[in-house]
RNA sequence: GGCGCGUUGGUCAAGGGGUUAAGACGCCUCCCUUUCACGGAGGAAUCACGGGUUCGAUUCCCGUACGUGCUACCA
């Protein structure tokens, strides 16, 4: 068995890409770059009343962001297209067909209020949620129950109809997945899942093996919520092109939120994205926050997003994409759901921005700044501010935080924190250390400590102190790297006028 | 309700018949720093429960509980 290895990721464009969906693709991509295969994304976007306007780009874009370039899709081409389902409908009817013609499947003619009062007529305490089974399929209205010239007569007429498989009564359908291993079903109590839909369209069951078929998948991730519906695609794939030609599947574990399954709601409740990027719902104006936003670098996004659910058996934890590729393994993947944990998901990007140049964080913090009305910034400045300041930010968004007092005197000053300590000895120490400043010709810090603690000592006053006020002098509070590097930083000048200023609303009190 | 899948500290997890049951995040203490971080050193905290199998089970088997998914002409 010598099939190139192609594997793909399958979103249904219905609105945010979630942390599960991204972690999808990335095991896709892992896998197919590993072992020199083919990864493609294919657009699942039959069920028309879903779609939503704008979802398939801001998929592309999320992958573009995480780096994760499909080999063929509907924007990247490929030989197998078309990659959307809704352009492939012609192709999936015959399927549906041949299976009707070979006895595995049948038409359906109930009416969805006919579909309705079954469900409603068997529903009970001990049966909440009534199928249509290999219990229910013979009082219902389909080509198994009525004569065939009566549903040829329906046929011709146009009576609206769908397709559903026939579940067989007592097989057990097993399968090897490459994460559970062997998993095993009772057919008989699977139900007649629909086939092809009333408007001629696949449902996910037939699309998804057709496509695979087509496009020569040789081994299908997905989340674990498919497990499930397995034996229905196993039973398709026995029927219409031997099983022998199935991918191998692999069911990933779900991400789960912090009360169970990860939701939108999550993010808004927990304060933390669950989207790749913002997601803006055009119906009802709705914004919710991405990764991307909230201040996470790409390779963080990755690397933490590869460990929920995997890990190389070592005690490493950062890993690049190109480690990634190197490293990952399917069978070391877990069978169990992992908790999704923000403040570990802050510590991966931590470490990816310290771990990351300041030429490369420039452009993004640069951003952050100008989103805080902070422009026009001299680009080696800004790289000497970054590289003060990376190590104590773990989001991007914090490098405003961070670093602000390097661009603008601070609006603000923790006066309560100086105002006790504050007297006529301290304020002329200010005053004079003005003066010894403009008798320094080199403002290194090294300098400006020298004098300052000179002066102190000449005074007879504490540097501690001193240093504590001078900080919130130019920094506004008791934060940032050490206080006469950012002295040197922001330069005599500015350091004086922010003695100054400070003086000055210090005896405002 | 039925069916599927799962269960090592609060979270991510290594391990797997005999171990002091790794490591990371978070939390706490201390050091560094008269700031906040970073860094360093420590600490508290785990094998869901009950039966087997076995000289010995966290590890294998069976139950139970719990969690989670599915049970749509949605994916």
């Amino acid at each position: 068995m010598n099939k190139p290895i192609r594997v793909r990721f399958a979103p249904s464009p219905t609105g945010g890409l979630h942390l599960g969906g991204v972690r999808t693709v990335l095991y896709n991509y892992l896998f197919a770059r590993r072992y020199g295969g083919r990864f493609l994304v294919r657009i699942e976007d039959t069920d028309q009343t879903r779609f939503v306007e704008g979802a398939e780009e801001y998929i592309f874009k999320c992958l573009d962001w995480c780096g994760l370039t499909p080999d063929e899709s509907p924007v990247h081409g490929g030989a197998f297209g078309p990659y959307r389902q809704s352009e492939r409908k012609p192709m999936y009817r015959k399927y549906a067909e041949q299976l009707v013609n070979d006895g595995h499947a049948y038409y359906a003619f109930d009416t969805p209020e006919q579909l309705e009062s079954m469900r409603n007529e068997l529903k009970s305490a001990q049966n909440p949620s009534p199928q249509y089974d290999g219990k229910t399929r013979m009082k219902m209205r389909n080509s198994l129950t009525m004569p065939a010239d009566e549903v040829a007569r329906l046929l011709e007429m146009g009576t609206g109809y769908v397709i559903r498989i026939k579940m067989p009564d007592n097989e057990t359908i097993r399968f090897t997945d490459m994460i559970h291993e062997e998993v095993s079903f009772d057919s008989g109590l699977v139900d007649d899942k629909v086939l092809l839909k009333a408007d001629g369209m696949p449902t996910y069951h037939l699309a998804v093996v057709v496509d695979d078929y087509l496009m020569e998948i040789t081994h299908a991730f997905r989340g674990e919520e498919w497990l499930s519906s397995a034996p229905v695609h196993v039973l398709l794939w026995k029927y219409l092109f031997g099983l022998d030609k199935m991918p191998q599947w692999a069911h990933l574990p779900l991400i789960l939120g912090p009360s169970g399954k990860l939701s939108k709601r999550d993010g808004a409740k927990y304060g933390f994205p669950v989207f790749a990027m913002n997601w803006k719902d055009n119906k009802t104006g709705e914004l919710t926050e991405g990764f991307k936003e909230k201040g996470f670098l790409p390779e963080a996004f990755i690397n933490l997003l590869a460990m929920l659910g995997w890990n190389d058996g070592t005690e490493q934890e950062l890993f690049s994409m190109q480690e990634l590729i190197e490293k990952f393994s399917i069978d070391r993947v877990h069978k169990a759901g992992a908790k999704f944990d923000f403040e570990k998901a802050r510590w991966f990007n931590q470490e990816w921005i310290k771990r990351t140049d300041a030429s490369m964080l420039a452009p993004l913090v640069k951003n952050i700044l100008s989103e805080n009305e902070i422009a026009d910034i001299d680009d080696r400045y800004l790289l000497q501010v970054i590289g003060l300041v990376k190590d104590r930010c773990s989001l991007l968004t914090d490098f405003y935080t961070q670093s602000f007092y390097f661009f603008q005197t601070p609006a603000f000053l923790d006066k309560a924190s100086v105002i006790p300590k504050w007297d006529a000895l301290k304020k002329s120490f200010f005053t004079s250390l003005k003066d010894e400043f403009s008798l320094i010709s080199h403002f290194t810090m090294i300098n400006i400590e020298e004098s300052f603690k000179k002066l102190a000592v000449t005074m007879n006053l504490k540097v501690g102190d001193l240093q504590m006020i001078y900080r919130i002098m130019l920094v506004g509070s008791k934060m940032g790297p050490g206080v006469f590097q950012i002295s040197e930083t922001i330069g005599k000048e500015e350091s004086v006028k922010r003695i100054e200023n400070a003086l000055l609303s210090f005896e405002e009190g």
